[in-house]
DNA sequence: ACCGTCTGAGTAAAGGTTTACCCAACGTGG
DNA sequence: CCACGTTGGGTAAACCTTTACTCAGACGGT
């Protein structure tokens, strides 16, 4: 029978009566530190599991200066991007026992700011921020700051360490893949120049038809806005152009989409007459189009998962270099590829 | 010039040093308790601000019991539902300077248990738990739990308290608004029958309509999947038969979206000669369906924001009588359904 | 038999904050 | 002028855990 209300947590003195030691002894048992016979070991363990005890996490951060807590920052409100990466992050600290607070940040500085603050007074021991641009800054001062940060889809400068997906080598994938298909007119599709995704993404695009000896199709890539619309109204200025493309590589998949279903108004087969892929493997958009669509998928959690760790290293102490780590992306070939 | 290290927090012994009283006056300074001449309330609150003193919630924590943290679990691994949520949520609490653990679920229930442990060793006040399916319970076991639970987008069981969108309101929201256009012959498109919320809506459906003095258009609702093709596959089947309907009022958006790509397909024009409504209000989709998609929203932020009021209550102590709020959804007009 | 060493476990301080309680000084009323 | 209430602020315990230090006893070597 517990020593306590049945309400209350049981405490480590809890433990140590119930199993006849001192609280130095269970604390040391607990956590495999300190000398003691495997059989007061075992008997305090059975204490703790008969008491359904649980260290309380605070008391254990006020001493060791750990909360085991990270916070995740992400102006992404819609949580396309930033829920990936926060079950990445998640999944490569809670083996370490490290649970996470996420943010998720609006344009208002003043709350952005009463969120960071909330975080340090929690003693979280870092910080991840995580983007939905890489070009574009949180409103939020992380000067100054006691605990290590480390960005995801977003840059932090030259000296914090920052994850990227390698979107140009993403796109190469995407690109060589449709060579490989024996196409010869890649036409690309895409977001507003000012994006840097998009230019490295064309950038990718040009780099693997050089490769595969092939010409950009038309005057160069086609910079636009990443939405459908967009996509339909590309398809109809390259079909009113002298020579149509047999692939369409897109910026991402809302404006391959658009090509798609510009394509199969007009009557043009896709995959038969042309091969379209997409950019970001979003399942809602690419699974639902007709057919479905090979995209390029960034390995959002797996960016995420590193970055857990990366974090997870600086906390511990350990000196990491600063700068852009790129992970490679993955194609997901669907039928709008033809397999 | 700060008393310690620079790269350490400021304590509450600093400001007590720096204003010249104890720490206790320090503490009921900022607290805004205890009795002491103005001169003094400020000078501390000054001497806070010059050393930009922060207190460490954690050993807050440990006195009073109250980590001012809450857990927010959802098996939504996409975030479609659980972010707009865990927004209101903390939207919410942050006023009273409550921050979210997020923790996204997955099947696994040893995961999903561990998570639930890291969350109690963290002293959470209480939990949240967003389902993303009404009729679906997470892998986790809530009971023995010593801290109190309200349920989002799922249910609780009798002596919980859930918070549900009203899905039957508004379903005929967006049915009166189509009878109030003078659509006469309104289907209804919807998922399975299995999932309570499509069985809540179509029950909706048939009340607007009986209200409006109009009776189902054909056999009744058709029950299908949630996804694009079933919108295809549903006007094909209703176009086959003797009459026609003036509109369409979908389970989701998806549905509605191939609903309405599928009528421009046939040469139906929308809205035209048949309007279409959604469920959800999802941007991305309704947003780019051509046209765009009229959709009822469930407000689920407001439903976050609202849970996590009703948890702070309990947790403060009060009682709070258990049961099903309903919450009323609001019918966002686009194009889809002529303004 | 004695000294030194190792083993197993306990003692107590520390970590930052809150709060119940205490106390000196001051003011007021009779 | 004294008793008493009030005011302003300090003292110290408590919250729960970790850990440096201590210490008694056992054991082995000479």
């Amino acid at each position: 029978m517990p020593r306590r209300a049945d309400r209350e947590r049981a405490t480590i003195r809890d433990v140590a009566a119930e199993a006849g030691v001192s609280i130095a002894t269970v604390s040391k048992a607990l956590n495999g530190r300190g000398r003691m016979t495997a059989e007061t070991r075992e008997r305090v363990l059975g204490a703790a599991k008969a008491l359904n005890f649980r260290p309380n996490a605070l008391a254990r951060g006020l001493h060791t200066k750990r909360s085991f807590t990270v916070g995740l920052l992400t102006d992404d409100v819609y949580g396309r991007f930033a829920l990936p990466v926060m079950q990445g992050v998640t999944e490569g600290l809670i083996d370490h026992g490290v649970s996470v607070f996420l943010c998720a940040l609006e344009e208002n500085p003043v709350l952005a700011q009463s969120h960071l603050d909330a975080l340090m007074e929690k003693q979280v021991d870092g910080i991840v921020v995580a983007g939905r641009r890489v070009d574009r800054i949180l409103p939020v001062d992380f000067g100054g700051l006691t605990v290590p940060v480390v960005h995801v889809m977003s840059e932090g400068g030259a000296d914090r360490v920052s994850f990227l997906p390698d979107e140009e080598q993403g796109a190469r994938a995407a690109v060589a893949h449709l060579a490989g298909l024996g196409r010869r007119r890649i036409a690309h599709v895409t977001g507003p120049e000012r994006f840097r995704v998009a230019r490295e993404r064309a950038e990718g695009w040009r780099a693997a038809l050089a490769e595969a000896g092939l010409r950009p199709h038309g005057p160069g890539a086609m910079y636009g806005r990443w939405s459908e619309a967009w996509g339909h109204e590309a398809v109809a200025a390259l079909w009113a152009g002298p020579e149509a493309p047999d692939a369409v590589f897109c910026g991402n998949d809302q404006i391959a989409r658009g090509v798609t279903d510009a394509l199969r108004e007009r009557g043009v087969r896709v995959p038969g007459d042309v091969a379209v892929v997409g950019f970001d493997n979003w399942e809602i958009v690419a699974g639902e189009t007709r057919p479905p669509l090979s995209s390029v998928d960034m390995n959002l959690r797996e960016l995420g998962r590193q970055a857990g760790l990366a974090l997870l290293q600086q906390i511990n102490g350990a000196e990491v270099v600063p700068g852009v780590r790129r992970l490679p992306c993955t194609l997901k070939v669907r039928a709008s590829s033809g397999a």
